[in-house]
DNA sequence: GTTAGCAGTCGATGAGATTGAGTGCCAACA
DNA sequence: TGTTGGCACTCAATCTCATCGACTGCTAAC
C-alpha cells in the first residue's frame, strides 16, 4: 500500500508524532517535532512533510492553527517497526517474572494473576479470555451419596476443575443404585470432551432407563459447568481508563466501563479479530463492540500447542504499543516458564511437606497437588519458545 | 434535640424542599416551594421560615443568590417521617415479588438475585453483604477418592455449599484407609460451625495420629473456605452512579467505583453502623469510608433470628429514601416468603418431576432439591413479619 | 529541495457588561 | 404577632469583545 512507500524521513516524523503524541496527548507540532527528534531541519520542511503525511491519510489537524494528531493509519504503520522489539527494561522483566513465581494454582487462578500483572505493568484495563470449551475434557465422573437424599457431581477434567453441584436422589434409590449409577456415568463420560456432551450415546440406553431422572439431571449439571467454564473472562484495572484523558466525557467512559463488565462483550470483542495471529491490534474502527476511540492489543497464549487464551489490554488509540507488546511477550515466556517449573520443583517440595502420612516410600511422580501438575501431558513441555530480545 | 420542636409549617416546608430536592437536584428556592407546594402562603413567609431552617443547621445556601440545599440534618428528619410507610406501587411488589420467585438456588444464588433486584428497582447501586460466617454449620464432609492420587473434600454446610478443593492423598495410602478417614473427619467436624474450626479437638487426638497429614489438609481446606464463605460481597450497578449529577467530577465518581468494587471496603462500610437496628442509614459524615457526599441505606435481613446479611444501596446523600425503604421492605418479605414457599410447593412438584425413577412411593418429606430445602429447621419458619403499608 | 519570513486562522483566555434567579429586609396590613 | 408585597442587593451564569499566541500555508530567496 501507500504507506509503505514512506520516505526515511517521513516515517521519521510519522513516528516521532506518535511518540509524542502517546506521551503528551497534545497536537503535536512542526516546531515540537523539530526541536525534540529533529534539529537537524527547519520546522517548515518538517511542516512541508507533515502536509504530505496528511494528505496521505495518517494524520489530521482539529483544527486550523493545530498541530497534528495521528490517525489510526499512523498508529497501524508504527506499530508495524515495533512488533519483534522488546523494549522492557529488566526490572520490568524481573517484576513480571517474580508475580508469576510467587503465584500458585491452576490454569483460572494463573490467568486471573497474568490479567492483573498485565494491567499493573501497562497501566491499562487488561483483558484475558480464557479459551477452554474446546480444549477441556473429562476425566473422572463421580456421583457421592450425601444425607438428605442427594447427591453430589464431581466432574474432574484436565483442567483441573471440579463442578460442585448437588442433585436429588429418589426416595427409594439404594446406595447400591447410587454406587451403579456413578460407575455407568464415569464409562460414559470420562475420555468424553466437554463440548462433546449433548445427549447420551444410543447404545448405552438401555443401561440408563432405570436411572433416567438422575442421568437427566447429571447431564444438566454438566451442561452448566460446560456453560460456566467454557469461556473465562477476567478484566482487571478498569477504572484505569479514567485516568486518560480521553475519557473525560463521562458518557464515554460509562460506555467503556459498561462494555468491559460484561464478559460476553468482551469475549466478543477479542474473538472478533484474526484467529490465525499471535497479536491482533486492533485500532480505531476496528475495535467496534461499542466503544470509541479504542484500541486493543492481544496476544495468543499457546502452551504446547494448546490455546489457553487471549490476553491483552484496551485503553485508548493513543497506546503504548511499544510497551505493551514487549510485556505481552514477556507474560508468554513467564507462563511458560512457570508451568516447567510446576512440573520440576514439584518434585522437591512433596516430600517435604506433605508425606508425613507416608513417611519415606519413593515418590514416583512427585506431583505436588498443583492443579497444573496433573496436566502436564497436556500444557506442560520441554519445548520452548524463547524468543526474548 | 432541636429538630423536634418544628413547627407543623417548617416540617411541611423541609419536607417539601427534600421532596424537591431529591428529584431535581438543585438548589430549591422559596417560590418553588410556595408554587408547587404550598400556595396557600407567599413566598416570603416561606422565606423567613427558610432562614429559620437554614438557622437550625438543617439547610444551606450554596451561595447568597441561590435557593436553599438540605444539609445531612434535613435528610435524617425527613427520612424518620418515613421509616415505617410502604409507598411501593403494586406494580413494583408485584415484579420484585415476580423476580424472587423466579429465582431458584442457595442462599448465596438468592442474595445475588436480592443484590440485583434491589439495584434494578431502586436505580441506585446495591450492595449484599452476607454474614455467614458465624452461622453457618458444617452438615457432613467427606473424602472422596479420585484418581490421580487426589481426594475431594466435600463440606455439605446448612448453607447448602460445598468446598471443592482437592487435596493429595499420600501414595501408600489404601482405599479403606481413605473411607475410615473420610469417615472419622466427619465424626469430628459435622455440627461444628465454621467459626469454631480452628485445630482437632484434643480428645481424638489419637485416632487422628495415622491420618495426620490428610487432615492437616482437610483444615487447610475448611479454613479457606470458611475464609472464603464468611463473608460474601455483592454489588449490583456500581456504574449507575455515573447517572447522577453529583457525581460528574471524574474523580469523585473514580473513588466511588474504586470503593464499591473492593470487597473488603464495600463490608465495612455496612459493618460500621450500628448492628442492633433494622435499618441502618448513613448520610454525609456517617458514611465515610472515603467517599464524600453519599447515603448509605442498609437492612438486615434475618430469618428466624438468624442474620442471612445486610443489604441496601448506596449513592448519593440526595436519596430517594422513601422509596428505598420502601424495596428493602418488600425485599425482606419476599426473601421470606420464598424460602417458606420452597419449603411448602416442593410437595406438589416433586412427583410430577423426578420421581419417574422411584414411582409411586409415598414422599414422606417432599423435598425437592432446592438447597433451602435442607434448611427449613435453621431459616424457614411459621412467624412472619407482616407489616405491608 | 530547503529555508526564513510573513500573513492568516482559530482556539484559548480574560475582562467587562448584562441578565436573572435568588435572597434579606422593611414597612404596611390584619 | 404573623403575613405580605415591594424593593434593594448579591452573585452565578452567560454573552461579547479584544487580545494572545500557537499553529499553519504560502512565497520568495538561497
Amino acid at each position: 500500500m501507500a504507506k509503505k512507500e514512506l520516505s526515511e524521513r517521513k516515517q521519521k516524523i510519522l513516528t516521532a508524532l506518535v511518540d509524542d503524541y502517546i506521551m503528551s496527548a497534545e497536537p503535536v507540532s512542526s516546531k515540537d517535532i523539530q526541536s525534540k527528534y529533529m534539529p537537524e531541519v527547519s520546522s517548515a520542511t518538517i511542516r512541508s512533510e507533515l502536509s504530505a503525511l496528511e494528505e496521505m491519510g495518517f494524520i489530521e489537524q482539529p483544527h486550523t492553527s493545530a498541530g497534528r494528531v495521528p490517525l489510526p493509519e499512523a498508529y497501524r504503520h508504527y506499530v508495524e517497526k515495533f512488533m519483534d522489539r522488546s523494549n522492557l527494561s529488566s526490572t520490568d522483566v524481573d517484576f513480571i517474572r517474580q508475580r508469576f513465581q510467587n503465584s500458585l494454582g491452576n490454569v483460572r487462578t494463573l490467568s486471573a494473576e497474568a490479567a492483573k500483572i498485565i494491567s499493573d505493568t501497562t497501566n491499562y484495563t487488561s483483558i484475558f479470555v480464557g479459551q477452554n470449551q474446546n480444549t477441556i475434557s473429562i476425566q473422572e465422573v463421580k456421583l457421592v451419596p450425601m444425607s438428605n437424599k442427594k447427591a453430589v457431581v464431581l466432574v474432574l477434567t484436565d483442567g483441573g476443575m471440579l463442578a460442585d453441584k448437588t442433585i436429588d436422589i429418589p426416595e427409594s434409590a439404594t446406595l447400591e443404585g447410587v454406587e451403579t449409577a456413578s460407575r455407568i456415568l464415569n464409562k460414559v463420560f470420562s475420555g468424553k470432551c466437554l463440548t462433546d456432551i449433548e445427549r447420551f450415546p444410543a447404545e448405552i440406553e438401555t443401561e440408563l432407563k432405570d436411572f433416567q431422572s438422575i442421568f437427566n439431571e447429571v447431564l444438566t449439571v454438566l451442561k452448566s459447568y460446560c456453560a460456566e467454564n467454557g469461556q473465562s473472562v477476567f478484566v482487571e484495572g478498569a477504572l484505569k481508563i479514567l485516568d486518560y484523558p480521553e475519557y473525560t466525557n463521562k458518557g464515554d467512559a460509562k460506555k467503556f466501563l459498561q462494555v468491559i463488565s460484561d464478559d460476553k462483550c468482551v469475549a466478543e470483542l477479542v474473538n472478533s479479530g484474526n484467529h490465525d495471529i499471535e497479536y491482533s491490534i486492533k485500532i480505531g474502527r476496528d475495535a467496534e463492540g461499542g466503544i470509541d476511540n479504542c484500541a486493543i492489543v492481544t496476544a495468543e497464549y499457546k502452551i504446547n500447542g494448546q490455546l489457553l487464551g487471549q490476553a491483552g489490554v484496551i485503553g485508548p488509540e493513543r497506546m503504548d504499543y511499544k510497551r505493551v507488546l514487549s510485556v505481552l511477550e514477556c507474560i508468554r515466556q513467564s507462563l511458560t516458564t512457570v508451568m516447567n517449573d510446576k512440573k520440576t520443583t514439584a518434585k522437591n517440595n512433596t516430600n517435604k511437606n506433605k508425606n508425613d502420612f507416608a513417611k519415606d516410600e519413593n515418590d514416583v511422580n512427585g506431583d505436588n497437588g498443583e492443579n497444573f501438575s496433573e496436566n502436564k501431558e497436556e500444557y506442560v513441555d520441554g519445548s520452548d519458545s524463547n524468543k526474548e530480545d
